[in-house]
DNA sequence: ATAAATAGATACTAACCCGTATTTTTTAAC
DNA sequence: GTTAAAAAATACGGGTTAGTATCTATTTAT
């Protein structure tokens, strides 16, 4: 676990392709021996990280607040309020970490592409499922599509991501954040 | 731009770093005598790429069809949906080429970073300038905020190519079209 | 025709890459 | 205390990388 977790944070600055295992074993301080002796070749530490340590942290931040009672719109607004303004590990120079391996890795290794879509799918699972909620207590209206809604929402944060990069500020969250909160209103 | 084009399709499939000059050359039959007499180093045409390819094609494809006449609301679907759905030059699998590079290369290329950024905010603008046109045409909403838009609609796009390579399959694209039409005709 | 600038070809380097083979140390079992 | 397994250390191999040095060929200008 020490050394996925500072291979992620060299990863998550610097890319998977372009931290070698050499950056790794010197910022670790383990050497060739002990980190083939744990994990077969970079790949598999590679998948190790986003099941070891991405899908925890993307659980905590992305699923659970969707469990939460209460109206979704609030509740949608204040999850992705909390992951684009105050969650500390994810920096907007840096990106998402899920989206960052995303871009790199597909579609040539299928292994990581994977495992992200099941992050991608748990996550919009849970988005249909907290509206539907809300439709049935009659918060959202009825003929809101559940579906759709969820992939709106999660390609806006995907994107948002893509933007924050590019302004390297988080200055443009609070723009989309904005216009969010005026859209989730459009389905009540 | 024989070796520029070669290069951007190769790029486009492999990324940026994984995509070596020996790759361009193998492909191009070009040698890396004339290669290094084009181009100073890598970065430099990669920069080149961006300008003479990548900025030409977006203008067509991204900023042109905000500049026609009518219904913002047509003219952004409309755009998004041959961007998305007719474009036979941008693949679900590889994504959008612009938001490949930005993800591979910021924060750490500046360069890069700033010319993709020019092309970012000439979208921003013409997206901004459509919706102000239709809002003195009274086709849009007075109380709608042009750049909270212009920023929705921007990142919505980027993580929607994030879905779609994902996925492997347009069909997260027509879900999302969907979507983003009702929320266009909202702003009615 | 000659000189100069442009363009292209080839061979090479030095650094880096991932992964392996081999050896050494540490831990645990009996 | 001996043995065996687990864990870690070291050195190296085969291949790839971006970029350079050097040489040759082709235009262009005078």
């Amino acid at each position: 676990m020490g050394i996925l977790q500072k291979a992620f944070e060299l990863i998550y600055v610097k890319g998977y392709q372009t931290t070698s295992i050499d950056d790794i074993l010197a910022t670790t301080q383990v050497t060739k021996g002990a980190f083939y002796y744990h994990f077969r070749n970079k790949d598999e530490m590679g998948i190790a990280i986003i099941n070891e340590l991405l899908k925890p942290g993307f659980a905590a931040a992305f699923i659970e607040p969707l469990h939460t009672e209460g109206d979704p719109v609030k509740i949608i607004y204040d999850m992705m309020y909390a992951i684009l303004m105050k969650n500390e590990l994810l920096k907007v120079e840096y990106g998402c970490p899920a989206a960052n391996f995303t871009q790199e890795m597909a579609p040539w290794h299928s292994d990581f592409t994977r495992v992200l879509n099941e992050l991608s799918q748990e996550w919009k699972n849970a988005i249909i499922h907290c509206i539907r909620k809300g439709k049935k207590a009659g918060r959202i209206r009825a003929d809101v599509k559940s579906e759709q809604v969820a992939v709106f929402i999660m390609s806006g944060y995907w994107g948002i991501r893509n933007m924050g990069k590019l302004n390297n500020s988080r200055s443009v969250y609070l723009i989309y954040l904005k216009q969010l909160k005026d859209y989730l209103h459009t389905l009540q």
